[in-house]
DNA sequence: GTTAGGG
DNA sequence: CCCTAAC
């Protein structure tokens, strides 16, 4: 496993929450970003890791009390057990080496500062170490190197709660400490022995309240989708080396796997058929920020199995139905949606190395303060001068991850390897950030107070992430901008999360990321019906772009009279609509897939042509088709040096030229409403 | 909801 | 890809 380290490019970035530019945003809409100014954020305000890191370190070394504390002890022969890690031994001391000199260059920290680092690295080792039972078990299971359980988050949580204390938030309660309390149960859970690290990733409900109604997963961090990887049984006339990987994705990218529970309704600790789509991984770091899509919040939008799209599907299509309805309804809004648009693409995994995965993304995890009903990220019991906050955090993601493997692998493997990449981020280094109104608050030494955390205007407004310590990628170019989102946005800050428009054109490779070739064409071809049943514990595929890389939308006030059912965020913005979908270029399996329907449907049955061979490409549609032909046929008369992007074999363009030749004819047949000539209806 | 075609 | 008109 490679485990990358950033380049001081990307520290800065990570400080400096600059914005980008977006990309394909309207005219119209242009101008109306002002309000991405709130992103600028001082470099000076850069919350280090080590501020976290010394505030855990000093905390559970002075008060003697957490694992960690315990699991220090041990130190010493846990670095005998370094090789049972996946970070290797070099690395971390690589990882001391930095921490100390950014001890050295923050005056807040000091050398405790390492301990908790080491500690965290290393803790993982010793847990598995410790039983060796248990280890190989693990091993085997490829799947349950960490975890924790929900109990044992919760517990943490509690102690969270606890440090929290009334004195604490009236004496001025560091918000660098209520990060560090966060880390903790964060990597307390990930050192932990339990079924499966989707622990992390499920919402935590600290508080006893009930769990809304309604899913908070709106911090645009949706849980990986259940994407399926298949391969192209026979791709008929298509040339050698066509990519024969086809991966469904769903329409936009914003359904969640089927898998998606709604965490707030049932806390499972386990759920193991989830795994497989939850470990999708993405070929990630897409784009450095993010937009929910208010609609998306809905759980049902989130359980949005294959089985369940299908029907929708064909039930009209409801996806494009609503698109388009709402569409030409809210034109107006949907341009001004549009500025906050966008995701890019990603990038794309460096080397042909096996198994390489990457953590890279800034905006790690991402934890969101969730309010249900009256939930409120924060509540505040005040009696006098005991101002309890109590906070729920809906749910963790991991950093985005950057993941090669080959084909031949295990899906087991492929599973290990997720989490080994997981492992390494959390054990290089983690960090907690806090947002507030959309804005990191890195002064530490505020106070919940001050910060105006625990303010009644805070509800919505306040957010955690989590994220991988700049200090350790330092080779890391792509500095994603490490704002997390957290769904909570202010309403009046339209937020807007730009994607940098590198989008599409380079992605380049065609790995499993790439974008699905729709597999089935042979079959489709011959008129079944593939199902679209593909088992959702496939493999999964890292996407493009995806949810991730949608910026954050934030949720349009909910009925007031349904206020309480998901007031998570407020905004005018029309959030489904609002955003043009991305680019995704057609692959010349698709191209494949759509002349070989073309040729036997003709043109002017787009519909069907969808149904035939696109039915599984979510993100297709009939109009996509239609528009994709019409560039097919543009493209086939035009010379090869014009032609732009992924060069389509000329075989298939001249089938194209072939079939709309023979199909246009065929409609001139049929319908010879302005008959030409006498001669041509005694053709027919 | 589909098609067709311009943008 | 989006948007509309037309059906």
């Amino acid at each position: 496993m490679v485990f990358q380290k950033r380049s001081s490019s990307e520290m800065e970035s990570c400080g400096g929450g600059q914005v980008a530019e977006m990309p394909r945003v309207p005219k119209s809409a242009r101008g109306k970003r002002s309000v991405r100014k709130k992103e600028a954020q001082s470099p000076g305000q850069m919350m280090c890791a080590f501020d976290l890191l010394a505030t855990v370190a000093g905390k559970l070394l002075d008060e003697g009390e957490g694992s960690l504390g315990n699991m220090s002890a041990g130190a010493p022969a846990l670095a005998a057990c370094a090789k049972d890690i996946h970070v290797k031994q070099e690395q971390c001391d690589e990882a001391m080496k930095h921490f100390k000199h950014e001890v050295t260059d923050q005056d807040s920290c000091n050398e405790s500062a390492i301990l908790p680092h080491t500690v965290f690295s290393r803790s993982v080792n010793h847990a598995r170490n410790e039983d060796p039972k248990a280890k190989s078990e693990a091993l085997d299971k490829e799947s349950s190197m960490i975890s924790c359980t929900k109990a044992e988050l919760g517990c943490n949580f509690g102690a969270i709660a606890d440090r929290w204390s009334p004195e604490s938030v009236e004496s001025g309660a560091f918000t660098g400490d209520a990060a560090a309390s966060l880390m903790q149960v964060a990597t307390a859970g990930f050192h932990k022995n339990a079924p499966d690290m989707y622990n992390l990733l499920d919402p935590m409900d600290v508080d006893v309240k009930p769990p809304p109604l309604v899913s908070s997963d709106s911090t645009g961090e949706m849980p990986l989708y259940g994407d399926k990887i298949r391969r192209s049984i026979s791709l008929p006339r298509g040339p050698k080396g066509v990519a024969g990987y086809a991966v469904d994705r769903d329409d936009d990218d914003d359904k969640s796997s089927g898998c998606t529970h709604p965490s707030t309704t049932t806390n499972r600790d386990f759920r193991p058929n989830c795994t497989a789509d939850h470990s999708r991984v993405r070929k990630l770091l897409t784009s450095k920020y993010r937009k929910v899509a208010p609609a998306r919040i809905h759980k049902s939008d989130l359980s949005y199995s294959d089985v369940e799209r299908k029907p929708s599907f064909r039930n009209k299509k409801m996806h494009y139905t609503r698109q388009r309805t709402q569409r030409s309804t809210f034109k107006r809004r949907k341009l001004f949606d549009r500025h906050a648009v966008l995701a890019s693409e990603f990038g794309r995994a460096n080397g042909k190395g096996n198994s390489k995965v990457t953590g890279r993304d800034s905006h790690a995890a991402s934890l969101e303060a969730n309010k249900g009903t009256n939930s409120m990220p924060f509540q505040k019991s005040c009696a006098s001068n005991d101002c309890h906050v109590k906070l729920r955090i809906k749910s963790f993601k991991v950093p985005e991850l950057l993941v090669e493997i080959p084909e031949s692998a295990t899906v087991g493997s492929l599973k290990k390897t997720v989490l080994e990449a997981v492992t390494a981020i959390l054990g290089g280094g983690l960090r907690v950030g806090v947002l507030h109104h959309g804005k990191k608050v890195r002064d530490d030494s505020k106070t919940l107070m001050q910060a105006g955390i625990g303010q009644n205007d805070m509800l919505d407004n306040l957010g955690f992430s989590l994220e991988p310590n700049c200090t350790h990628n330092p080779s890391q170019v792509q500095a994603p901008e490490d704002i997390s989102f957290l769904e909570t946005i202010d309403t009046t800050e339209p937020l807007a999360r730009i994607a940098p428009a590198d989008s599409s054109s380079k992605h380049g490779e065609v790995d499993v990321s790439q974008e699905l070739a729709l597999t089935p064409l042979a079959m489709n071809y011959q008129g079944s019906d593939h199902d679209s049943v593909h088992s959702p514990g496939g493999v999964s595929s890292p996407d493009k772009v995806s949810t991730n890389s949608r910026a954050l939308v934030p949720v349009p006030p909910a009925d007031p009279n349904a206020g309480a059912v998901v007031p998570v965020n407020k905004s005018k913005r029309s959030p489904e609509q609002g955003q043009r979908r991305i680019r995704r270029p057609f692959s010349v399996a698709e191209v494949e897939a759509l002349v070989l329907a073309v040729e036997k449907l003709g043109t002017g049955r787009w519909r069907d042509v969808k149904l035939r061979a696109f039915d599984n490409a979510k993100h297709r549609t009939y109009v996509d088709l239609k528009d994709k032909w019409k560039t097919l046929v543009h493209t086939a008369s035009i010379s090869p040096q014009q032609r732009r992007g992924e060069p389509v074999p000329q075989e298939l363009l001249d089938r194209v030229l072939a079939a709309q030749a023979y199909w246009s004819q065929q409609q001139a047949k049929l319908q010879p409403k302005t008959p030409p000539l006498a001669e041509a209806r005694l053709f027919t």
